[in-house]
DNA sequence: CGAAATGTGTAGCGATTGCTACATATACAT
DNA sequence: ATGTATATGTAGCAATCGCTACACATTTCG
């Protein structure tokens, strides 16, 4: 039995749920401890700082996202690319997954404002992403780097628009790029 | 002369400057108040609260936005609509707007929290940069409307590219979604 | 002139922020 | 048994948050 068999997990399984719920910009050490049913001085114990534990708790949700996505949308190819694209973004805005994509805003938004961390941790969500996304291209894809990127950009430009209530537009626009 | 002549404009513009370079989710009415060179008590004074203080700046610089880009890029159609996607992100891109593009992202992660006065200024702002962006479109694109909406969906997924270093990606989109 | 409206500085309130000092309880190793 | 590492509760600190009470000036208007 190794020395340190603390909660971790637990916590930052709790604190997880915690933030796809009130999200991450406003998520304050008393509030997530009170989730993990912890106190604000245990959680700076076991994470050393606050940057540490939002760095590490987003490491943790990006590979909790990674798994529900091949469980919700297996590595399967899609018929065509405008199916690809159009059975992703219904699942992105379905409600297992728009508490993650709030996130990914909220990350997206801080690595803007110069995070390194959130840059870094952005960055490896995206490369992570795009492989699941590469591996669901029509068979016979052409380009399918390329064709994979394309889909990223204009899956990221559908949130974006989702957020401000334009998603008739985002869904006329895939329609556009992506014919057939 | 109006009774009500005192600076409010001013203000506005000076704070502004110093939300388009610090950012908006962590501007707080002290530093306000210090770069417009007055006191939270008077922002408050003139502005009934923060909330509506920050609504009323958005919107001033919404309109600035607006302004420079017509400044910038003048409606004039563009020779392909290659030309126009590349020209406007490297518009974007470039320190004139660069700042602005960090504010947008920080009103569309507040719009997704649930801010429905993030939500309608989000939302007025896509409608008029939608609106400048269809003049720009090539003479004779076919169905300029959903053309304009599918260039703003890849405009914003390439903003959330870049905001985790992944340019070069979206760059390669770009030629890809509007090869000529 | 005098009253009323408009503007502004000082000071502070209660809440929240990340984080820490101190004491203490438990567990494990020697 | 004893000491040392691990774990946790209590209390609080200095800073910052949005906002307000109070006093005082200045202007406007009847």
């Amino acid at each position: 039995m190794p020395r340190k068999t603390i909660n971790r997990e637990d916590i930052l399984e709790k604190m997880g749920a915690h933030v796809l719920e009130h999200g991450l910009n406003t998520a304050s050490l008393r509030p997530l401890a009170q989730a993990a049913g912890t106190s604000d001085r245990m959680l700076i114990y076991h994470f050393e700082s606050k940057d540490a534990l939002i760095t590490e708790l987003l490491q943790f949700l990006a590979g909790r996202m990674a798994l529900q996505l091949e469980a919700a949308l297996p590595p399967e190819p899609s018929a065509s690319l405008n199916a690809c694209a159009t059975e992703i973004v219904a699942l992105l805005r379905g409600p297992a997954f728009k508490p993650y994509m709030r996130v990914w805003l909220d990350i997206v938004s801080s690595a803007t404002q110069g995070s390194t961390t959130h840059h870094a941790i952005g960055s490896a969500i995206v490369e992570g992403f795009f492989d699941w996304l590469q591996a669901r291209l029509p068979v016979g894809t052409d380009d399918p780097e390329t064709t994979a990127r394309a889909m990223l950009v204009v899956i990221d430009g559908t949130l974006v628009l989702d957020a401000v209530g334009q998603s008739d537009a985002a869904n006329r626009a895939i329609a556009h790029l992506f014919p057939i």
